[in-house]
DNA sequence: TTTTGACCAAATAACGTTATTCGGTCACAT
DNA sequence: ATGTGACCGAATAACGTTATTTGGTCAAAA
C-alpha cells in the first residue's frame, strides 16, 4: 500500500540510527555527519528526506511520541487490568522505561533537546504533560472509575511529580541501596491505586474504551502536528514560480 | 554560658551572608571576597574563624542541616497529627520549602554544592537520605503506626521520589498550571496517609515518641559531625615545634 | 530520479597568551 | 588577642587568532 515502501524503509533506518545517536549525545552534539556515518549514506542524501536538522530531530521525536501511544494503546488493550488508572500507570511507564529516547526525553531533556528547545518554543513539554493527565483523569472520574472526591489537578501533578522523581532518581541513587525496581513499581502501584480507586470498583471494560478514545484522540493529534514536526521537503507540489 | 559570645555572633552573621550566596551563586561561585563585603569584614577576618573555604561551606551545610532538624522536631511537638507519618512529611516538606538552602540541596544542583563534593566524597547525600527514611519508617511500622504490609524500603523510595520531583517540579511548571500549592501539599498528603495508615489508627503520643527520639539521635550524629564540618581552626591547642 | 562529492558561510573548537581573580599566608597595626 | 592590608602561587577568565567542523546548497555523476 505504501507506494514508495523502499523510501521510507530507507527512511525508517536512518531515523533509528539518528534516534540512537541523539538519545546518546544530545541534539547539539550530535551532527549530521555523524547520522549519515551511522546510517552508511551521504550527508547529502539526509537532505534529501529532511531539509533541516530541525526536521530530522522533529521526525525522530514524533515517530517515538507516536510509537509510545502505539504501544500504550496495544498493551492496555491486551491487558486485563489495562481498564484502571493505576495499570495504565504502569504501562506507560514500563514502556518509557524500555525506550530510551522517550526516557531521555523524560528526565534529561535539556542535553537531549539542546537548542531545539527554541523550536518547540512555547510547546511547553511539561505543562502539555500536565493538562494531558488532568485531562485524562477527569474523564476517568466521569465514568467513575476514579473516586469523586479526587482533586484531579492536584493528583495528575502529584503523579507528574512521582513519575518524574521516579525517572529522575533511578541514576542518583545506586543500585546497592535500591530496592528491586519490581518491589518499587509495586508498591508504586499500590499507591496510586489507593489515591485513585473508588470505593466500588468501576467497569474495566469502560476504562479500556475511554482509554482506546484518548489514544485515538492522541494520535490524531500527533498526525495533525505531523507537518510541523517533520517538515518534510517539497514532494512535487508547489509549482511556483 | 557562652564565653565567647560575642565571636560566636560575629560568626553566625557571616554565616548568615554566607548561606545566602551559597545558595544564591552555589559554591563555586560564591568567592571569600563576596563573603566578606557581604559580612562587612576583612577576607583575612574569615580566615580567623574557619581555616579553608571548604571549612566554611561545612558550617553552614551543617547549621542548615541541624536547624531543620530542630525546627522538625518544634513542629511535630507542637501540631496534634505530628505523630502521623503523613503529618511528618508535611512538616519536613514545609520547612524545607521555606528555608532556600535546604530547598536549593535538596533540588540539587550541582551547583550548590559544586566542587564541595569530592569533599563529601563517598558521603552519598541521596543514599544517606534514602537509608535515613527506610529506618525511619522501619520504627513506626514495628510501633504499628504503619501499616505491617507496606514494604518499607520500597515506599521510602517512592516517597524520596515523590519528595524529589515535588520540589524539582516547581520551576519547570509555571504558575498558571499548576495547582495551588496547598492543594497540592493536600492531595500528597492524602496519598501519604492512604499509603501508610494502619487499619486502625495507632497512637499518636507514640509517634511523636519516636520522632523525638529519631531526631534527638540525628542531633547527636550531627553534632559527632561538627568537627568533620566545621573543621575549627586552631583554637589554642597542639604546642607542636 | 537518486545519490554524491565539492563547496560555502557561519558557528564552534583549539590554542596560546595576557589579565584578573581566588584561596590561602604572614607580618604588622590596633 | 583580634583584625587588616599587602602579598604569593595557582587557578580561572578574557581575548584574539587560527583551525576545524557543521548545517546547508548545488551542479554533476550514477
Amino acid at each position: 500500500m505504501d507506494e514508495n515502501s523502499g523510501r521510507s524503509q530507507a527512511a525508517q533506518h536512518i531515523l533509528n540510527q539518528a534516534e540512537a545517536l541523539f538519545t546518546r549525545y544530545g541534539y547539539d552534539k550530535t551532527t549530521l555527519d555523524d547520522v549519515a556515518r551511522a546510517a552508511g549514506i551521504s550527508r547529502s542524501t539526509l537532505y534529501q528526506h529532511w531539509k533541516k536538522k530541525e526536521a530530522l530531530f522533529g521526525a525522530v521525536l514524533w515517530r517515538a511520541l507516536r510509537a509510545f501511544t502505539v504501544q500504550w494503546l496495544a498493551h492496555i488493550d491486551a491487558d486485563p487490568q489495562g481498564g484502571t488508572f493505576a495499570g495504565m500507570f504502569r504501562i506507560a511507564f514500563e514502556i518509557i522505561l524500555k525506550q530510551p529516547f522517550m526516557l531521555a526525553l523524560y528526565k534529561n531533556d535539556m542535553r537531549l533537546l539542546g537548542s531545539y528547545m527554541q523550536f518547540l518554543e512555547g510547546s511547553q513539554i511539561y505543562v502539555q504533560r500536565q493538562l494531558t493527565q488532568q485531562m485524562f483523569l477527569a474523564k476517568l472520574q466521569q465514568a467513575g472509575l476514579v473516586r469523586a472526591d479526587l482533586d484531579v489537578e492536584a493528583a495528575a501533578y502529584a503523579f507528574n511529580c512521582l513519575n518524574y522523581g521516579l525517572l529522575k532518581l533511578s541514576d542518583m541513587i545506586p543500585a546497592e541501596v535500591a530496592p528491586a525496581p519490581e518491589r518499587i513499581l509495586e508498591t508504586v502501584m499500590v499507591m496510586v491505586e489507593r489515591m485513585v480507586a473508588p470505593p466500588q470498583p468501576g467497569d474495566p471494560a469502560a476504562g479500556q474504551a475511554i482509554i482506546r478514545e484518548f489514544a485515538a484522540s492522541a494520535l490524531e493529534r500527533l498526525d495533525a502536528l505531523e507537518q510541523m514536526f517533520k517538515a518534510t521537503p517539497q514532494p512535487q507540489s508547489q509549482p511556483q514560480s
